[in-house]
DNA sequence: TGTGAAATATAACGCTA
DNA sequence: TAGCGTTATATTTCACA
């Protein structure tokens, strides 16, 4: 399986995807001119080629009750390659983590998290990030927005 | 529209969703031992709520061309309101910005970018950050890895 | 690219607890 | 009020011409 070859369409598609991936074929279709199978052809080669690997449902964090977001920054005390996918490791799967970025630079991990209030917010940094050893030292920044961006395929 | 009861169902289906939102309604309903018809409704009610706010294909970057992925922390010289919301607009229509956060301290944003290679990412730094006026300082770092977390809804 | 058959989704309905 | 099962209608999906 070599580098997939996108054309103008392909990036078109992936584009309208990525944005609103609810659009029915027959729309999406008639949005780039397409025929309907051929738009559907499409769309299964580009999920074949794992160029989309799945969909998901965005969720408004602060109706769900998570209304406080924040962006923590970690870093060890540690490196050995065990710590450091360990760490990783129990960071992603902590609840309330949305994103977990390993990173180069001073700090190692930077997490990107909702909770209800501020007083959650510290106690996931208690249980969940400082209680391990091998972090040395956390820092915590308040999101007051996220926005999505252009994305790569703005051009 | 008051503050919606979400019960332990509507959690189930969320969290779903969130991962996969390509599951048909069908084996949706399957596997939470709904009725086809009650779980459609579900659904929609969330959609409804803005709960779900929508769908979107998520998309290999690597496989796209852009493999390289930065943390760019931005701090301005003057904090007006129309200095930060001019340049937050022009931050997330850039192209190569997969998101974009408004942050508390130091930094004024941090932007998650997916750029081709080395020399794209320098030049993305200078042609859409730097030359901003109101930008005073960048900090760019490497992504070696990024990973969805668990989530809000895993407890 | 177009077509047609099978599968699926949608929305409305009445019934039940 | 929420769930269920059943309809009829619209739409999607897929294999094939």
């Amino acid at each position: 399986m070599g580098k997939p070859q996108l054309d103008q369409v392909d990036r078109l598609l992936l584009g309208t995807l990525s944005t609103d991936a609810d659009v029915s074929n027959k729309t999406l279709a008639a949005r780039l001119g397409l025929a309907e199978s051929t738009c559907a052809y499409r769309v299964r080669a580009l999920r074949e080629a794992g160029i989309i690997t799945g969909t998901r449902a965005q969720l408004d964090l602060a109706l769900l009750g998570y209304p406080l977001q924040a962006i923590i920054m970690v870093r060890l005390g540690s490196h050995t390659m065990t710590n450091v996918n360990q760490l990783y490791d129990a960071l992603v799967s902590a609840p309330g983590v949305i994103q977990a970025f390993h990173v180069a630079g001073a700090d190692d991990f930077y997490l990107h998290v909702a909770v209800e209030n501020a007083e959650a917010l510290r106690d996931f940094v208690l249980q969940h990030v400082t209680s391990h050893r091998v972090v040395r030292q956390t820092e915590t920044h308040l999101v007051f927005e996220v926005r999505g961006g252009a994305g790569v395929l703005a051009t």
